[in-house]
RNA sequence: GGUCGCUUAGCUCAGCUGGGAGAGCAUCUGCCUUACAAGCAGGAGGUCAUAGGUUCGAUCCCUAUAGCGACCACCA
């Protein structure tokens, strides 16, 4: 055996994982193949935060996408994976202004472009981290075509999606009520704040109506503080308790000011005392309220959130601080009636988890509703999937009840807004570079927008403005646009498919991918999130250093269902480590204990190179049986990937290399191995190649190192690295099925005759666990024939003494010492498979019925929808091609 | 409040057009055996949450109930 094939004793993914990246790499298999007949497949890698750490999210994300691109590849499409980072505006911003605290700055002693420098340093100092990480994992991406959603390309699509959308009517400004951190000191979407339950007061507080001594309306308030900016009270108009008030005022305590009582639906006549006071500055629905009844609108707060000069008392003071004085001042003036203890959520930014407040104020926002329209339809009409379909669901339920979008944010890093307004005469200038003058009132002075835009924003464009737009023309636009599956966890649905979506059609006019994978999100071994605050996070490095990356991409792939969370179980890693391990042994088996290497390379190469195709003649049944097993594999892994099924296929894998190929099928050829006759060695040593290194194809896209690592030492595959190899070929048919048969037979009385030895302390050993030999033995024999016929065999199996005498008919085995022949016909069993055919056959036929009597049903054909209509008739049809080749092979067999 | 999901072996989970109840781990028995003790050969262990319904037949489809979880909305 040569050098060139020699496998370490041990196993260790350290060994080679970080050389074969490299290897990749410098070969520059991640980059599209330049045969441009060949079909494209593209994926976009969702950016992550550029300064970011690698997480079990990601590193699910990144083997989902690796798996099917590599599959792909293997395919012969022409794939491009395209990798990226996001700036993460509010995040990255966050960072940096921690930072210089720490050195005692602040950003605004900074200034806007000292500031920016400082956020481009830290970018780089921290930035990329995730994409050596993304190595370590094994991602099969183009990084020559890394992008960034700040570099130059990036920011010049968004600025043309600005000013495209803004010429189109689509983009506007308006004050509204939008979400305000009061930490980050910025607006927020809707999508960014999150609530938490927080122990707090019911307020019940007494108005009195005007015009009376002792008539009062009861209000109940979580925000005291906010009533001196109340302009109404509200009840529901069919509530029967305060008809005769609705049209009279009351009494604002503390203000003393006259405010009408009105009537309005979205008042709870169940919760507080039905009763509402209305601040249209503070709070949402108040808001709108008051928009509806046209209310004056008085804010409470400054633009600090602390107290304002409503009441100069309380001026300056700290809302909490506030809300303590005015409930003592009402108790005080005995306004107050009663104090209840309640549990509600406040809202909160989800970066910080600082206090949202509602505030007015004056931002950019891009219209939606017919924007969500298209996106939605697009899904309903089948232009784009989700996987598993329920998500769509989601999709529809944010996209049906949108709102438009606030993409205006008070930060500085991230793309600022290309608006130039005049100082002179306050016209306002959309364009790319700031104009020289005012084209209205020529005047030079003119200052651009201060605010950025959302980081959504500019995602919403990653699957086109990567490939080049907003040049339509670019090479990698026209190759790989739209792209073809978009792999994402279900918790970024509404903040970024949707978007992408809305983008995608309004400016390329074509959905930006097919599909959209969701799956779920990565769990602790107890269920919990992993998240920093609980310290339960498995650091996928940790995991890589200790078990390798195909060890983790397995752990987080096998036995999983897209969509469903996943717990991480450090045993699987057990698992998968182990699996590694077996591959390899395995894999020293083949490579080193072999017929001489240029010889079976030389059989290899007439066999399956030079034909394609199967040379029956020199196969033994066991190999035939190896074979069929694994052209059916590679047929049903092929569809489960294409179905997304990727942890089934992983485990067909799994159990085919390991209890079929390394348990069954090595046991049964060892004592050909073994042979004196060098030609039977040769032909053997090219079936164990053949079907191993074609098993290491099906298992590369799950475990790419380890399958990259062997392939390249086994005999017949050694010349081409198995990563650009060609994925096996699907049978139509499978030609061994008898074959196939009779093993399986064997297999199981196999079973049951070492089980009888076992009882028996017969114990076996592992080289003879199933031999299939041609040479006899006279003592076996006789025992053979005792232990059968306790089996129950004794007449189903023939036992010849004469090796002359074996019939061409029969098989003989060695199990364990004892040695038996066995006629085909006995193991096919005739009998049995037309009994389960007729099974089927009656399954069929009662199928065939329900569904013609269903479609003739005019009920049914009526009511149901069209698709659902087809899908019968296509059931149908399958049933009946069924039936057909059921009752052919029931003929053939009778 | 609205929507969706989950409930299968001791644990974690598969189960892909309705017919066999499965995997890994754990456990028990026997094996250092010439690729592999990170292994080999076997065993035990389940009313597929509950109750109805459809069907020749239901873990699977329908309805209801319970427990758990997620998302959206609201929470004066």
């Amino acid at each position: 055996m040569c050098e060139n094939h020699k496998l370490n004793d041990t196993f260790s993914p350290k060994d080679f994982e970080d050389r074969l990246y490299q290897e990749w790499e410098e070969k520059g298999y991640f980059k599209p193949s330049s045969d441009k007949t060949k079909e494209a497949y593209c994926i976009m890698m969702p950016p992550p935060n550029v300064t970011g750490k690698l997480h079990m999210g990601h590193a699910l994300d990144d083997t989902l996408q690796d798996i099917l691109i590599r599959y792909k590849r293997m395919k012969g499409y022409r794939t491009l994976w395209l990798p990226g980072t996001d700036h993460a505006s509010i995040s990255t911003e966050m960072k940096v202004v921690q930072k210089l605290k720490k050195e005692g700055k602040t950003k605004q002693e900074l200034g806007r472009d000292k500031f920016l420098e400082e956020a481009w340093a830290w970018t780089k100092e921290y930035g990329g981290m995730i994409q050596k990480q993304q190595r370590k994992l094994g991602c099969s991406c183009d990084w020559e075509r890394n992008r960034f959603t700040l570099d130059e390309g990036m920011s010049d699509a968004v600025l043309e999606q600005f000013i495209q959308l803004y010429n189109k009517g689509l983009i506007y400004k308006g004050k509204r009520m939008v979400n305000w951190c009061t930490s980050c000191n910025t607006s927020i979407s809707d999508a960014e704040v999150e609530y938490k339950e927080e122990a707090s007061h019911l307020w019940h507080i007494r108005y009195k109506i005007a015009g009376t001594e002792d008539e009062y309306i009861e209000v109940a308030t979580t925000r005291p503080e906010t009533m001196l900016g109340d302009t109404a009270v509200a009840v529901h108009p069919d509530d029967k308790r305060y008809q005769d008030l609705i049209g009279k005022t009351c009494i604002l305590p503390i203000m003393n000011k006259e405010i009408p009582i009105i009537a309005d639906a979205f008042v709870e006549m169940e919760f507080g005392t039905g009763c509402v006071k209305i601040t249209p500055a503070h709070d949402m629905n108040d808001y709108q309220a008051g928009l509806r009844h046209h209310l004056e609108i008085i804010e409470v707060f400054d633009e600090h959130f602390k107290m304002g000069n409503l009441v100069p008392e309380y001026a300056g003071m700290d809302i909490l601080e506030a809300r303590k004085k005015i409930v003592e001042k009402l108790e005080e003036i005995g306004a107050l009636v009663s104090t209840e203890e309640y549990t509600h959520n406040v809202a909160k930014c989800e970066r910080c988890k600082h206090t949202i407040e509602p505030k007015i104020s004056e931002q950019w926002f891009v219209s939606m509703k017919d924007l969500a329209k298209r996106a939605a339809d697009s899904v309903r009409n089948g232009e784009t999937r989700f996987v598993p379909q329920r998500y769509e669901k989601q999709y529809f339920n944010w996209l049906d009840h949108i709102q438009d979008w606030c993409i205006s944010r008070q930060l500085w890093w991230g793309h600022r807004i290309p608006v130039y307004y005049c100082e002179t005469c306050g016209h306002v200038h959309v364009r790319k570079q700031k104009p020289e003058k005012c084209e209205k009132c020529e005047s030079t002075k003119l200052y651009q927008d201060p605010d950025t835009l959302d980081t959504w924003f500019s995602s919403a464009l990653w699957p086109f403005s990567t490939l080049g737009w907003p040049n339509t023309q670019a090479e990698d636009y026209q190759d790989f646009y739209p792209t073809q599956t978009l792999v994402t966890g279900f918790d970024i649905i509404t903040f970024w498919i949707s978007r992408m979506m809305t983008q995608g059609l309004e400016f390329t006019g074509e959905v930006p991918f097919k599909d959209v994978l969701v799956h779920g999100i990565v769990r602790d071994n107890q269920g919990r999130k992993m998240s920093k605050t609980l310290g339960n996070g498995i650091d996928p490095l940790e995991v890589i250093e200790e078990y390798g990356a195909d060890a983790l991409r397995f752990s987080l792939l096998s036995g999983t269902t897209m969509g469903n969370d996943i717990r991480f179980m450090p045993e699987k890693l057990e698992q998968a480590s182990n699996f590694a391990n077996k591959i390899w042994n395995a894999a020293k088996f083949i490579t080193h204990s072999l017929a001489d290497d240029e010889k079976v390379r030389a059989f290899c190469y007439e066999v399956y190179e030079k034909d394609q195709t199967y040379h029956a003649d020199l196969l033994r049944i066991e190999d035939k049986w190896i074979l069929n097993k694994f052209d059916k594999l590679v047929v049903e892994v092929s569809k489960n990937i294409d179905h997304y099924d990727l942890g089934i296929a992983l485990d067909k894998i799994y159990n085919f290399i390991w209890n079929e190929f390394c348990d069954w099928y090595i046991e049964m050829v060892k004592p050909r191995l073994y042979s004196e006759d060098e030609s039977v060695k040769v032909a053997v040593s090219d079936i164990l190649n053949h079907v191993f290194g074609s098993s290491l194809k099906l298992l590369h896209p799950f475990m790419p190192f380890i399958t990259s690592e062997i392939y390249a030492k086994l005999i017949c595959f050694g010349t081409q690295d198995i990563m650009i190899s060609k994925w096996p070929d699907l049978r139509e048919t499978f030609v061994f099925d008898k074959e196939e048969m009779i093993i399986e037979k064997l297999k199981k009385l196999i079973i049951e005759i070492r089980n009888v030895r076992t009882k028996m302390n017969v114990h076996p050993s592992r080289k003879s666990k199933l031999f299939i030999v041609t040479s006899t033995m006279e003592s076996a024999i006789k025992e053979s024939e005792i232990f059968l016929k306790k089996l129950g065999f004794a007449n189903e199996i023939v036992i010849i003494k004469e090796e002359k005498a074996i019939p061409n008919n029969a098989i003989s085995i060695v199990v364990d010492d004892l040695k038996v022949f066995i006629p085909f016909e006995e193991l096919v069993d005739i009998q049995e498979e037309i009994q389960r055919l007729e099974g089927e056959k009656k399954k069929l036929e009662t199928e065939v019925e329900r569904g013609e009597k269903m479609l003739s049903n005019t009920g049914f054909m009526s009511k149901a929808p069209e698709a659902k209509i087809n899908e019968e008739k296509e059931k149908l049809k399958n049933y009946k091609q069924m039936l057909v080749a059921v009752k052919e092979r029931l003929a053939s067999l009778q």
